[in-house]
RNA sequence: GGAGAGGUGGGUGAGUGGCUGAAACCAACGGUUUGCUAAACCGUCAUAGUGGGAAACUGCUAUCGAGGGUUCGAAUCCCUCCCUCUCCGCCA
């Protein structure tokens, strides 16, 4: 959500601003509601003051036994005068409310401004020795993901779709444990090298949580929602980490605060049936390791900056090829303010996916989910803090990836080497 | 699923129609005292909206789980909903 003060004091920024995000937002209808709203509030205030003083000369009255019917009379009127204005005055919250909850983060001035994927900006990459396939060609054909888990049976796209539907992929065998020993290395890493807290979060969350991170009311299409109990499987763990802190105001020592955390992530993914949707290209379930951050206002580009280099750090200890990509203004989403995309190259496929996207949200979902801080200790006025999160990673694209990288001329897979405590065996075949 | 209890400020917890934005205690913060630490004492100690002011600050309004009702006036009475806890049943 974006500051209404803002909004009032520089409506044409924030207007460009949207333009840019290839969104739109009606400023003149927020404004134009919230001018109707300051005016009933005028009013509406007046009165109330009257019915509190004239209340306490009413008790006043009566305690000294004089007659205050005349004034209780008058009173009715004003009553009922501002139950109607309060009504008035609730329409217009809940109608600026919903305008200001479909208007889009902006983005920081070093974003780039374009219109889609073509103008996003290469800002490194990194390829270790080993890899094939990148710019040359392999010695022998690279099979890919899907080719290599039928082979090696660890992956059974199949009966996953028997079991659930197309895009809910069945691990089975050493696939299975492959899996399990990415995410708990990735944990592992973040907790123990970089300093995050791990929570193991629910699956499920209530329509408040998806408001305060922004996936509602924009995104409804694209959830799994259990009707009956009104909640929504979670599309990212962002959603009840970040959610944690929700109407909460953190203490001064709280802040920063780093958290990881693993999940299953649903994705309805309505609408994008045709695109990339073999094997594990484009899931309904997948996994993923989140990373999530609540920092002081002033560091959070710093923190962003940070952040992509502890998920850069997962992909050099799996020595897995990757660029980082600057979104520009057009790709980047609804609730950023800067997004940088994580791509791991994956060589059957030649080309590059994105495993992780890492994105700095300033005080826009806090000023959804009403996350605050003390600045300067337990009489500070509370603030936004700014909130960031990014995919540290997702298991699905680094799974293609890491099959497609590590294979060999026999059809085998060598296990990375920081997975071998958590594998146990250090080749699948 | 059945039965019951309860939701008040950072915490505990008073408060059944006006003098209660809310006692008291604890925590926290500032200070006084004190060889040091501790203790004691004094003071401060919610949030939001809206207006005035350059600002410090200040007026008003709202908020005792949420919403509605009764009333001149609601933390307090009535209704609906939500949540938490306990016991029983069922189950991983």
């Amino acid at each position: 959500m974006l500051d209404l003060k803002r909004i009032r004091e520089f409506p044409e920024d924030i207007r460009t601003a949207i333009g840019n995000k290839n969104e739109r937002g009606d400023i003149d209808a927020v404004l134009d509601v919230d001018r109707r709203r300051r005016e009933i509030i005028a009013e509406v205030e007046q009165l109330k003051n009257t019915r509190n003083v004239v209340s306490q000369e009413i008790a006043r009255a009566k305690k000294s036994g004089e007659d205050a019917s005349a004034r209780i009379e008058e009173m009715k009127g004003v009553s009922d005068t501002i139950k109607q204005m309060d009504d008035e005055l609730r329409a217009c919250e809940e109608q600026l409310r919903g305008l200001l909850l479909l208007l889009p983060n902006t983005c920081h001035p070093s974003v780039p401004v374009g219109r889609s994927d073509a103008d996003n900006v290469e800002i490194r990459s990194w390829i270790p020795e080993h890899s094939v396939g990148l710019n040359e060609e392999a010695e022998y054909r690279l099979l890919d993901h899907l080719e290599l888990g039928k082979k090696l049976g660890i992956l059974d796209f199949d009966r996953g779709a028997k079991l659930s539907g197309s895009g809910f992929p069945l691990y089975t065998g050493d696939g299975a444990t492959l899996e399990r020993a990415l995410i708990n290395f990735m944990i592992d890493v973040h907790r123990r090298e970089h300093g995050y807290r791990e929570v193991f979060p629910p699956f499920v969350v209530n329509s408040d949580s998806m408001y305060g991170t922004g996936q509602l009311p924009k995104m409804t299409e694209d959830m799994y929602r259990c009707a009956d109990d009104d909640l929504y499987l979670i599309p990212t763990a962002e959603v009840p980490i970040t959610n944690m802190y929700r109407d909460d105001i953190l203490d001064t020592e709280q802040v920063p605060s780093y958290f990881c955390g693993y999940s299953a992530c649903f994705r309805r993914e309505a609408g994008s049936y045709g695109k990339q949707t073999k094997g594990f290209l484009r899931v309904h379930q997948f996994n993923k390791v989140e990373l999530v951050k609540f920092v002081r206002p002033e560091q959070s580009y710093d923190e962003l900056e940070s952040l992509v280099v502890h998920v850069e750090n997962i992909l050099r200890l799996l020595s897995i090829p990757y660029r980082v990509r600057l979104l520009c203004t057009g790709d980047t989403s609804f609730s950023s303010a800067k997004t940088y995309d994580l791509e791991v190259w994956a060589p059957a496929e030649k080309a590059w996916l994105e495993a992780s996207s890492c994105s700095n949200f300033e005080d826009f979902q806090a000023r959804r989910a009403n996350i605050r801080w003390r600045p300067d200790g337990p009489k500070s006025k509370p603030e936004f803090v700014h909130t960031l999160n990014g995919s540290g990673l997702a298991t699905s694209r680094l799974m293609v990836a890491l099959l497609e990288n590590y294979q060999t001329p026999e059809g085998t897979v060598i296990v990375p080497k920081a997975l071998h405590p958590y594998t146990g065996f250090t080749v699948i075949d």
